[in-house]
RNA sequence: GACCCCCUAGCUCAGCUGGUUAGAGCAUCUCACUUUUAAUGAGAGGGUCGAGGGUUCGAGUCCCUCGGGGGUCACCA
């Protein structure tokens, strides 16, 4: 393996440290009682502190030192002096180990009392320096000026996925982007289970890729010797749980789909599904609103958020347009009352690209989507898609060729899905027909049928309302970031070829 | 899958219509320095220019193939 100059010495500084009886990776706990951020806030002059993290600065002059130590929180600023460290006549602590076979980048152990230099910066002065990890490869190193202008900043976008533990040790708002993702998550769950709603684990591994339409990625169990797909949704599995009496489920789901990718889709992403028995949409369309404006607040600690030079305005109520108006709005066309074939002369009349195996609602889809989905910029709930586009949901309770379905679309982009869902086992089934007849005219993402699912409605499931809500999409819109790879920890990339 | 762009030192980047020993800043190494914070001053080392082939007296630069990445589009109801 070929290794750098900056490598070669640094694995040399290992062999040092050995020699000196230093281990450079220490078994034992360090018992740190302090995080950089707890000294920082509210600063205190002459505690004493037990400070670990990463080495990340050293500015040395002569006999005495500052350098900056990085925890999970933040950074503090240390002043390590060569007589304080090293109180005997053995100045090897100071001369050999910290000037010399430390680096940016090891992870070290502190210990001493907090003081103001005399710029004022809180410092640790340091009594006790403990090695607890040597870095090997040295981390890239960009630097903030006085006007914060960052200077050599880490920003290629390969070697920042591929190597994203560098990444987040080397960009704080990178770290500050993946804790936002978590409390986004945090306080779904919280709402969520103060409501009684009860937490599930289903099925990664399907026999029938079900709950949505989407090519699925493939596998085989060998013990069964049977074909078995990473699922594609869950939606039919908390379904069956509402079925078996629970009232209220949910489960962040871990769907694929094999699909492309680009900023807005990864191979696999992450939907929260929500179902709770004797609602129905509308009611869901509130109980959304309070939801993300809930979740907005903890990210932010209030109900707005900036996503690329606008702001996003989570507070209640949001629009709600029925799809039959956005398309008359943008499109210019009524399709109430317009059959397939009036659809698609409305289509190519608009210059639109379509083909014969496109049926009414793909056609309707293709309307939305071509000419309103990117007018939708606050969030605004879409009403009341087409009965052709919704296998899975209830017919609306006014008017048969539509039904009790919405999305929410946040800036242009659909993020949340949810439905009265469809109870009915004998409609359920003539739809599931409906999806065959459309995988035979060669619509290769129609629905597959699920007899067991069937079988679970015939048993009866109370009327209830789901919604999806993608959480990487609303992490991106909470987050101000406009691509789905910055929301996810290890996107999908392609693999990477080491030489051995 | 299609088209466009990118790949040069650990990091961020220069490198013109092809020209002699491939540069800069930071990082690294050596020396100096006891309150610095993009520390400072002096000196030094570090490169298979993504890989392979071709054109040419001569290729980081032009051409071809391959690999990786980014963007746009298609696909993803």
């Amino acid at each position: 393996m070929q290794r750098s100059e900056q490598e070669r010495l640094r694995i040399e500084s290992l062999a040092q440290m050995r020699e000196l009886g230093i281990d450079p990776y220490p078994a034992a706990e360090f018992k740190a009682t302090y995080k950089a951020a707890d000294l920082t806030e509210g600063f205190e002059e002459g505690l004493q502190v037990v400070l670990a993290g990463r080495l990340m600065t050293r500015r040395i002059m002569g006999k005495a030192s500052f350098a900056s130590l990085q925890d999970s929180t933040g950074t503090f600023q240390l002043y390590i002096n060569r007589d304080e460290i090293c109180e005997s006549e053995d100045k090897v602590l100071y001369n050999t180990v910290f000037k010399k076979l430390l680096d940016r980048g090891d992870f070290i152990g502190v210990e001493g009392e907090t003081f103001l230099t005399k710029t004022g910066e809180p410092s640790l002065r340091v009594r006790k320096l403990t090695v607890l990890s040597k870095a090997i490869r040295p981390l890239p190193s960009p630097k903030t000026d006085d006007d914060g202008v960052v200077h050599d900043a880490f920003t290629d976008p390969e070697l920042r996925y591929r190597m994203r533990y560098v990444d987040l040790v080397v960009n704080p708002e990178v770290r500050k982007t993946f804790e936002a993702r978590s409390r986004v998550i945090q306080a779904m769950r919280d709402t969520f289970s103060e409501k009684g709603w009860l937490e599930v684990d289903t099925p990664v591994l399907q026999a029938i890729p079900g709950g949505a339409a989407a090519r699925p990625f493939i596998t085989h169990h060998n013990a069964l010797d049977s074909q078995l797909y990473l699922r594609i949704a869950n939606e039919l599995y908390l379904k069956r749980l509402i079925v078996g009496g629970f009232e209220g489920v949910y489960e962040f789901s871990r769907n694929f789909r094999n699909e492309g990718m680009d900023r807005t889709h990864n191979p696999e992403f992450t939907i929260m599904e929500l179902y709770v028995a004797y609602k129905d949409y509308r009611w869901m369309m509130t109980e959304m609103e309070q939801l993300l404006a809930n979740v907005c607040q903890a990210v932010h600690g209030e109900t707005r958020a900036e996503l690329a030079g606008t702001t996003i305005n989570f507070a209640p109520p949001y629009a709600r347009v029925t799809m039959r108006d956005a398309i008359l709005e943008y499109a210019k066309v009524d399709i109430d009352g317009l059959d397939e074939d009036g659809l698609r002369a409305a289509c190519k009349n608009l210059g639109m690209e379509i083909d014969d195996s496109m049926g009414k609602g793909k056609l309707i889809d293709e309307l939305f989507g071509e000419h309103c989905e990117r007018h939708y910029v606050q969030p605004t709930f879409i009403t009341d898609y087409p009965i052709e586009m919704s296998p899975l949901c209830k017919a609306h309770r006014d008017n048969p060729r539509y039904t009790e379905r919405f999305e929410l679309f946040i800036a242009g982009t659909e993020v949340a899905n949810a439905y009265s869902e469809l109870n009915d086992p004998i409609d359920q089934r003539e739809r599931f027909e409906a999806q065959v007849a459309l995988m035979e005219r060669g619509d290769d993402e129609a629905m597959f049928v699920d007899q067991d699912f069937l079988r679970a409605l015939e048993y009866g499931m109370p009327p209830t309302s789901g919604v999806g809500i993608g959480v990487d999409r609303l992490v991106m819109m909470l987050t101000g970031q406009t691509s789905i790879q910055e929301v996810l920890l290890f996107p999908q990339m392609r693999p990477e070829i080491f030489e051995s």
